[in-house]
DNA sequence: GGGAGGTTACTACACTGTCAGTAAGTTGAG
DNA sequence: CTCAACTTACTGACAGTGTAGTAACCTCCC
């Protein structure tokens, strides 16, 4: 309990195999779900039995959170150096994620099923996606706040409505169009719904 | 193979009790998704066991499907000789049933949790999902059809992108409150979406 | 030679679905 | 009306499968 038995020291070549576990993992997770997702698909995708994999990563749930953070930072390294978006480019960076999203169903599919699955009971990812969209809807009201701002208007009380229903329209974009991609525009939808949601709090057209 | 072993026969009371079955699931499957969801603890609701329940379903997928159904259909009663609303009164009848949803936690939750994890790889109920979007893709669009007939204005060529948005907005406020109830404001959000959404399309202020 | 990176072998469950059997109800012929 | 023939609504036991985790051992790099 009180040593959580962190995982073991570190040979580069180490790291790469774990790094590879984690994208097996996510491939897995992203498809058949968390619970679902057994170890043993997970550890065959690398050529390894699944008590490999516990000695790597301890235990199933612990190995979904390391794919969580993995994910996590990975993401992020797409910004190094270059800022983390604000005001009126953080939502095109919306934008734009949506429509890189659109080449990568595997990724989307993912986080659309692990999100979901999170609400269920003691899930252990749930106080992961908690903080998650937390986070997110503090980035964009600040957004709103910086443009509001810049444009010397009084922040209207919409803007945390707004936030919470902008990453809300993408998740569920993202499920509508994992089911049926024949009918419905991920990107796209997602552009014109930002817009839209933008032009309601800040009244304006001047837009992304 | 040929002959799907139908539910047998139907005493009134059989009828009430399998009823009660559809419910017990409905919350099972809801709090902890379908696959992971054992047929034992529905049967201990209904003071049961778990071979009962297949007595009466056939199988564990048939009974996913027969839930759904069952849901449906009694969300329809709510519908019985007042008829389903269209043009506006169907943005509105959206904003009420998000209103009427903050009050109904488990429902919510079965379908967030049951529509995402639909997706999977042979979901039994991917089908449903797939047509259910695309029918209410399908109302909200004629509504914005007869809206705009109603006004004399052309069809914005925005229209399926907003029916697509205005339901992926409701389902995905969902994932936020069942996760953080504190923060997130179901349906008032709900509603400063929808209204945002059909502002976009027909320009307007005249509003729900 | 010692520890990291595995494997094999195994335990302990959890879960769905099958089956035989039983008790209670339904139905139709006389 | 009644009894026999049948059906429905279950239970209890169990087979079969899948799965996380553990323990003991191997083996090869530093």
């Amino acid at each position: 309990m009180s040593a959580p038995k962190r995982t073991p020291k570190a040979r580069p070549e180490t790291l790469e195999r774990r790094r590879e576990i984690l994208r097996a993992a996510m491939t897995t997770f992203g498809s058949k779900g968390y619970k679902n997702g057994p170890l043993t698909e997970i550890a065959e995708q690398v050529d390894m039995t699944h008590a490999g994999i516990l000695h790597h990563f301890g235990s199933k749930d612990q190995l979904l959170l390391e794919v969580l953070k993995y994910r996590d930072s990975s993401d992020v390294e797409d910004f190094t150096n270059q800022r983390i978006p604000d005001g009126i480019d953080l939502f095109r960076h919306l934008i734009r994620t949506a429509f890189t999203n659109e080449q990568r169903p595997g990724i989307v599919q993912a986080y659309a099923v692990l999100s979901a699955e999170s609400v269920t009971d003691d899930h252990p990812a749930r106080e992961y996606f908690q903080e998650r969209y937390t986070t997110l809807r503090r980035e964009i009201r600040e957004a709103f706040e910086l443009i509001c701002r810049q444009r010397g208007i009084d922040e209207p009380p919409t803007i945390d409505r707004a936030a919470a229903a902008i990453l809300a329209v993408m998740d569920g974009l993202q499920v509508q169009w994992l089911l049926d991609r024949e009918n419905v525009e991920l990107a796209e939808t997602s552009a014109f719904a930002i817009e839209a949601l933008v032009s309601a709090v800040i009244g304006d057209k001047a837009e992304v």
